[in-house]
DNA sequence: CTAATATTGTAGATTATTTACAATTGCAAA
DNA sequence: TTTGCAATTGTAAATAATCTACAATATTAG
């Protein structure tokens, strides 16, 4: 049965959102937000990033990305910057929970 | 019922799929090989990466990094890199015919 | 050992990102 | 309208990451 085979593949690709760090271009590329933006958001404490180091470039995880593609959903919906954030860090609670179930099922 | 909700979240995240594409950094950092055996890979025509033009950085999608990693587990069970590379080639129709099902079911 | 396969090293040039400064835009309240 | 704050954008100079193209080394089968 297809959706069976699906959700396989796809539980067993827990493993793969774990691992997904990207830099700053490529989340650019994949939120359509710009790079400047995205460093702007950072500073203002809304995301946060996986810098090693000062200078060194900046790495997200799929929680980053996902929390930026929600936030820019509610602010081309007319929201505030502010009132985004707080509606998306509610929203990340249901992501974590799902994630932290894919772990559990995973080993 | 947990996993229905669950398979509801990742089936909306074929769009999150689908849109990402990663450098060569991160694709080291996530299938664990050298940025330098990538390129060796790449030029050998085993993958391929998205790259605009001459001199510009290499871009991956889901599908390549799916298969560096594919490739990976059969070259630590001893395989060659060619019969590893004819394995896997036939593994990533599967892969490639669960993407196109999520294509279908997010439209 | 030899030959083919597979990986690794590196210099010099180029691309992408960083920080830190400031300027601009949009909008709501006075 | 102007004042003030939120939000975004611009950019220069320095650094990090990647590129290509050359070659060297390591590994394995016959």
């Amino acid at each position: 049965m297809a959706k069976t085979e699906a959700k396989t593949e796809l539980t067993f690709d827990y493993d793969f959102l774990e691992k997904l760090v990207v830099g700053i271009g490529e989340v650019s590329q994949i939120t359509g937000i710009p790079t400047r933006q995205i460093r702007y958001w950072e500073d203002k404490g809304i995301i946060t990033s996986l810098t090693e180091e000062e200078g060194k470039n900046r790495r997200y995880d799929y929680k980053s990305i996902k929390k930026i593609l929600l936030i820019k959903e509610l602010l081309d919906d007319g929201y505030t910057l502010e009132a985004s954030t707080e509606k998306v860090t509610k929203r990340m609670e249901i992501i974590e929970k799902m994630l932290s179930k894919f772990k559990q099922g995973s080993r």
